[in-house]
DNA sequence: CTTGACTCTAGTCTAGACTCCAAGGTTTAA
DNA sequence: TTAAACCTTGGAGTCTAGACTAGAGTCAAG
């Protein structure tokens, strides 16, 4: 058992930031002491590991905490869980897409400007962001 | 010429959000007439519609503010804006990979799935969220 | 010339996700 | 045994990216 501050290291956040995810329902202690300590296992550990990997992929706290509720949810069942996998691929795909057309388009502006200090009017990258890139883009 | 209204409608914005940009540096109006109504050109519908592709990309308004101010600084040559372009486009790399994990992962567990209406207790998805993802991921 | 649609400034409000006190209680190591 | 390091609750503040409001001025159509 760990207390909020060993739980908080494991997953390199803030004693704050585990507290504040209790109060949005993410993240229970599993107990706590007479001293009112709060109590987490290697469940907890995962669990936040989880809501963070979660995170840095773009699903909000409420998509995680309504992946997360599924589970304790009697009436869920698992095509319940797979509908919301399914819709949040999709969306994760779509942003892929942007990032890789932003992407290309980046490497397309380095390869073009030949890193000459040449003046800005005649900048080959900035030209590009403001004409092809946008079209190219939508 | 267009009136803010009509340079929001092209872009799918408030003309709140037009007037935001604006207090955060990012878009100015052309000209104003007498009454002090804002007037813009194509160049504020491409830069507008630049701003909110960046935006989708993942670039904060402060990031796309710097790219977009190189180009009025005197002082910046090509290079600074191809050193820009090139940071960015690693940023964007490294966020994309981790995408692509997430969605692999989610591919994996749909497909695991057999949609059949299991028991949560049972349920691959979350069994699978909870364990080999986080791993995997990082 | 009035009505409705549009615009102005300035200011307040919101949601999401923290982050930082303050004032105290608890634990641990020297 | 006492100081450092930890924990508690409660609440306020921060940042981003706007949204909304009020009160006033402006423009175009009928």
């Amino acid at each position: 058992m760990h207390t909020i501050g060993k739980l908080a290291q494991h997953a390199e956040v803030t004693t704050d930031t585990v507290r504040y995810y209790e109060k949005e329902g993410l993240l229970a202690p599993v107990s706590k002491t007479d001293a009112g300590y709060r109590l987490y296992d290697g469940d907890s550990v995962r669990r936040l590991r989880f809501i963070r990997q979660a995170q840095q992929c773009g699903f909000s706290l409420t998509e995680i905490r309504e992946l997360l509720a599924l589970k304790n949810s009697d009436a869920a069942c698992c095509s319940d869980v797979r509908g919301v996998a399914i819709e949040k691929k999709l969306q994760l795909e779509h942003k892929i897409r942007a990032l890789q057309v932003m992407s290309r388009a980046l490497t397309e502006l380095v390869t073009i400007c030949d890193d000459e200090s040449k003046s800005l009017d005649e900048c080959p990258i900035l030209a590009a962001l403001e004409n092809s890139m946008v079209k190219k883009m939508k």
